[in-house]
DNA sequence: ATTTTTTTTTAGATTCGCCTAAAATTTATC
DNA sequence: GATAAATTTTAGGCGAATCTAAAAAAAAAT
């Protein structure tokens, strides 16, 4: 059971689109992986013959029980390096996504459980997104679009969808990481901007694509 | 100046093999790299091209000055890497080569120059052997075959020069490792065994092939 | 100085992951 | 439902890294 670099980077993308949408297009993941079409079905095939995936020409898509595992070992690797690279080593979070996508192909195992104690065995990685355990498991965070965070509710953030370094940049800008309490104060009809408080600080103004990558945790009948 | 796998791989082999030679042979590293001799001509052809060799055909082959500092950042690698594996996860000392094999791969300088200060700037690995610093600067490290090492005289262990699981075991069955302080109170003619005391204890036999593999340090004025 | 042996290189193939260009299929549009 | 557009697959090829078998060169032995 020890794949390639590449292969194990198809089988992450495919379970990331799965997200999305249960049956992912050639086209989908060609994007995704920065790559063309055509290498795309010449990789779908291999992977088909090694059933890590349900392909059938034209029809898409699915990773299978094998694949799936496989993809949740590759992302528990992941975001426990990613823990490690900013925990232990003090990296920005934007830095190290980058860096992960090599650690996660260290093939032993016995490194990557050692690793996740040392760490304290962390539920979730930098950027919020949850990390599965040994067994594959992936602790279920409960977690809201901050755009559907009602007026006047407190709400901590929880992860971020997007790690560009462009939207971390911005979020330092408005001092806001993980963990941040956030509130909406305003909604604007016109181009449904928001202005919320930080940390209870001065109201400040965000944009719709902004708020749409932030996802933040409260209880339904907390008031403040 | 990136390199794949496989190159860093056949730099790091020429280096260590220059350290016996200092002009290695295709058939050598065929040897070290478990590959056959035909594809070693191949790749010196192109890391010729790339000069991180001097490559004449028959003629054996060296590193250039821009190979031997590439040597020096893998192998700078390497044993951060096995000392982290050590020292953090609790790994023993003869488990850790395989995964340093893969991890001293990983491209980025910042994560390795991060790691060395985290694990404290460590000057040797878990075996002894000395770590090339950032500028590629390899410590030197004083210390001689234990094979030569007057009887009576203690000395320190410094390093090990096969860490085969074999070997490991049977120092760890002496109780043996690094830093552990021997002395040596008999020599025997007919197979060059040694008497010697570990850490003062009672007197044990090793053989002439153990010794070989162990280094010591001592003060030359030293007598116990 | 030949001959034999060993070492090294060349020739030709294979597998992997990728590409472009063209063909096939599906989906959308009129 | 025919036609146009988009998606997907096939065909053919390429570079990297490997291999086996054969040829060439160097080293060792007689
Ligand atoms: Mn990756
Ligand atoms: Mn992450
Ligand atoms: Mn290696
Ligand atoms: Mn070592």
């Amino acid at each position: 059971m020890k794949y390639s670099t590449s292969k194990e980077n198809y089988i992450k993308a495919i379970y990331h689109l799965e997200q999305e949408d249960p049956v992912v297009s050639t086209n989908a993941l060609a994007r995704q992986l920065a790559t063309k079409p055509a290498s795309v079905t010449d990789m779908l095939k291999k992977l088909n013959e090694q059933e890590l995936i349900h392909y059938e020409p034209y029809k898409g898509v699915k990773l299978t029980d094998s694949g799936n595992k496989l993809a949740l070992q590759i992302i528990r690797k992941h975001r426990l390096w990613e823990f490690f690279l900013v925990e232990k080593l003090g990296f920005g979070w934007e830095e190290v996504h980058e860096i992960a996508e090599e650690l996660e192909h260290i093939s032993s195992k016995k490194l990557i459980d050692r690793l996740d104690e040392f760490l304290g065995k962390p539920k979730t990685d930098p950027h919020g997104d949850p990390i599965p355990d040994a067994a594959g498991i992936v602790p279920k965070i409960e977690k809201r679009c901050l755009l559907d965070l009602p007026i006047g509710v407190s709400a901590d953030l929880i992860s971020v969808s997007n790690q560009s370094a462009d939207m971390l940049d911005l979020l330092r800008h408005h001092q806001i990481e993980i963990g941040t309490r956030l509130k909406i104060t305003n909604r604007f009809r016109f181009d449904h901007s928001l202005q919320i408080t930080v940390q209870g600080g001065p109201p400040v103004t965000i944009s719709e694509q902004l708020a749409a990558h932030l996802y933040v945790a409260w209880a339904k009948d907390e008031t403040d």
